[in-house]
DNA sequence: GTTAGAATGTAACAGTTGTTACACTATCAT
DNA sequence: ATGATAGTGTAACAACTGTTACATTCTAAC
């Protein structure tokens, strides 16, 4: 699919046509693979990523050791710290890394900041994707809050799932837990209970989703 | 203090002239006391709140019961949910209480969206308030994710020393164990290690930070 | 003063999560 | 085939957090 499809069907149906054509003429396509670092902590961001495809997981990072998962960002989504940093002279307080292969438009700041007077669509998608971020890291809140490690972690697999559209979830007992900030014996654990319990298949490097 | 002064002393220096006199002849100031819900959970928010003074906790809460401290909005704050529930037609995920009695300036809807086209500083306002509540959220997260319960306590009692302004916070064991999400057992128990330890003073009702 | 209720102190125990240690298996490069 | 490495299984234990139960103290209302 070339640039003009792709933005046709993620943005098609938000942006006015003249808006549209001049993202086509000024953005620029860049491909990412699994594990490519977009963004990085404390790093400080000239362009605002659009995703076209494929999906982009937010990681935080503790001041000392550990990380955690807050969301996916899927096709028609942009990172709200993109924007903010963007528009003031900010530090990034995330970090953003390719989970499935994809394409993101970048657009340069300027533009992303003049088109939020000339377009009114681009000003409601700026103030959606803030909204939606922001519901994000509350369901993130909830999840880490109130939830114990064995739902977080089938809630994980759920999620992980649904970006990767299959049962089937490639990632190591060491990867999840990474991602949920616990340990590879508290993750195998759960797992193996979950199994027990005819919830999920384990195979070496990937975990089959039986029952949701 | 009149609505005037209270409002040159919080937005006189980032509002223009003429915005500073359009919120004066139509926003409505409210006093709020402790305990007063502001916004509460599935409320549809017609006004856009500006705190003058005093300070506003803002809470999550479980679909059963639990329920978590996120942070606090001080002079010069705005609620995310609220311009997110202004802009589109939605509902507030959070909890907003009076914390220190103060006062708000009420802004209709309308004016709030009308606001973002015609003055440059309002707009900068409205995204540094999103950017603002984000980096919060963010802390919110670093909290629970990464802290022990002792820490979090420790966090809790200087955060809220901060908005009272003074190394005496009064709040029953009982409150603080429903802000952390925790139980009264857990509160009393770690808060008794600290006295022993010569960091608090405990009494009936209030707690002395000896040593932040 | 008596009493009811709220706030706090504390023990004992249960459940969850984190850590260490080690065995075993699969995969890959040589 | 051999060895190295990564991934997984599991036990044993430690640490932290949550729960139940009960005693004590303080305060306000009568």
């Amino acid at each position: 699919m070339d640039m003009h499809d792709l933005l046709i069907n993620s943005y098609g149906d938000i942006f006015e046509s003249e808006l549209l054509e001049e993202i086509e003429s000024i953005a620029k396509v860049v491909q990412f693979k699994e594990g490519d670092v977009l963004i990085d902590y404390n790093q400080y961001i000239k362009t605002m990523p659009l995703l076209l495809s494929g999906a982009i997981k937010v990681m935080r990072e503790d001041y000392d050791s550990g990380e955690l998962l807050l969301y996916y960002l899927e096709r028609g989504d942009t990172c709200a710290m993109s924007m903010t940093c963007c528009l003031g002279e900010k530090q990034s307080e995330i970090r953003a890394i390719g989970e499935v292969p994809g394409e993101i438009l970048m657009i340069p700041v300027q533009k992303m900041s003049e088109w939020i007077g000339k377009y009114k669509s681009w000003m409601a998608f700026v103030f959606e994707s803030y909204n939606n971020r922001f519901n994000e890291l509350l369901n993130a809140v909830d999840t880490i809050a109130f939830m114990d490690m064995n739902d977080r972690l089938l809630n994980y697999l759920f999620e992980k799932s649904k970006i990767e559209n299959s049962n089937v979830v490639y990632k190591t007992h060491q990867d999840i837990a990474k991602e949920l900030n616990t340990s590879r014996v508290v993750v195998s654990r759960l797992l193996k209970a979950l199994e027990t319990e005819g919830r999920i298949k384990l195979n070496r490097n990937s975990i089959e989703i039986l029952v949701k």
